[in-house]
DNA sequence: GGTCTATCTAATCATCGTCAAGATATCTTT
DNA sequence: AAAGATATCTTGACGATGATTAGATAGACC
């Protein structure tokens, strides 16, 4: 495993061992799945003693924030692209399901994203100032498909209505209860956009539906 | 601590340890959180050595899952009480608030039952089979107010999205963004019924609403 | 009463998160 | 360029954890 590092990597001095360190959390993440994920086995992967994250990191739930960051800056790009590439009424299907393909491409991580989530109560973006953010994506994308932006409450009910819908089924698609009816559907991308239509995916017009 | 144990359960032979260790888990869970719940404090807090729960559980996980299964025997009961003291429609909110409400009052247990449910793919009830499970019980409720009971696949799809929305909402009704709308409410049981009315609990009829 | 078996304890191992002390490289100042 | 200051990394240690092994004990069965 020691090709894996550069000579740079390699100095007593590592250049930029925080970076490094994300990294190393990433691959040993993606390869042999959240459990894995000890201080020590990041520190190992880097090249480094167990000790030299501290100098970086103020422990292990630090590292693992700065890993779900990651995750989240990801899953907002890939949403952004999957509503560039989809049309009218659609895009606020489109990011529902981007959102959950990364859940199923990414599930350590997002299992990551989430721990940390609940550790601090809080989804770690900014939900009334950054525009780009994955959250305002969604309720955007809500006005400019007819929600009127000054019904303040309802379309701020309707984007967290969305939100935690997507939450649930990301974590759930891959159960085995739902093997059947993703087989009767012709697959799991239909599944989900399905189930996805099911859920008040728009705000509700004053009166219901 | 020791005075927890009755003097049976200090006896060489416990009698019934396996009940005893998952009493303690729940316990420990309850006072100190899901990090804290390790197979030593377990055992210490049920008067027996670190090795004793090996004869009653595989392994550390095997304990959580039967942690977990009380906790899901837990939530059928309150939401079938939630369901027999709604009347109508309603019954169907009710049944959601009532999952919600298990999963704040309980959060460390909710946490326990999905990280077994996340590891081995599969929520731990049998969907097709009994009737008393909770997952059943949402789609039986739609059936008692309307609902078809032979547009099979719509149904299904419709109690699935209303489960994942209620697992998401669960999850994240504590998150620190949701104050604001939570006091513009008026309280918390408000935000989450509302969230609740946001999202598809109902199948949709043939032709979109 | 004597044997068998399930149950518990004691001792041990590898691993983990974390910290304190010391070593080494880079930066700053002159 | 020399020297001291600072940031960065290593070594070695501590207590705790999940798990395994071998041995002790109690209750069940004949």
């Amino acid at each position: 495993m020691r090709e894996a590092q550069s000579a740079a990597a390699r100095r007593y001095h590592h250049g930029d061992l925080r970076r490094a360190l994300v990294d190393a959390a990433r691959r040993l993440l993606e390869a042999e799945g959240p459990s894995a994920l000890s201080l020590r086995a990041v520190a190992r992967e880097a090249g480094v003693s167990p000790a030299a994250p501290y100098h970086h990191f103020k422990d292990k739930a630090e590292l693992l924030d700065a890993v779900a960051q990651e995750g989240w800056d990801i899953l907002q790009v890939q949403m952004k692209a999957a509503k560039q590439q989809a049309e009218g009424l659609e895009q606020l299907t489109a990011l529902g399901v981007a959102y959950v393909a990364f859940a199923r491409d990414n599930p350590a991580l997002y299992r990551v994203m989430y721990d940390a989530a609940r550790d601090r109560e809080a989804l770690p973006m900014d939900v009334k100032e950054s525009d780009d953010s994955a959250y305002c994506m969604v309720r955007d994308t809500m006005i400019e498909h007819g929600a009127d932006p000054r019904a303040g409450k309802d379309l701020e009910l309707a984007t967290i209505a969305a939100w935690c819908g997507a939450h649930g089924l990301a974590e759930m698609t891959g159960f085995k209860q739902f093997d059947h009816m993703k087989d009767q559907l012709g697959g799991e991308q239909a599944f989900v956009e399905q189930v996805l239509n099911h859920m008040g995916l728009f705000p509700r017009r004053p009166g219901g539906c």
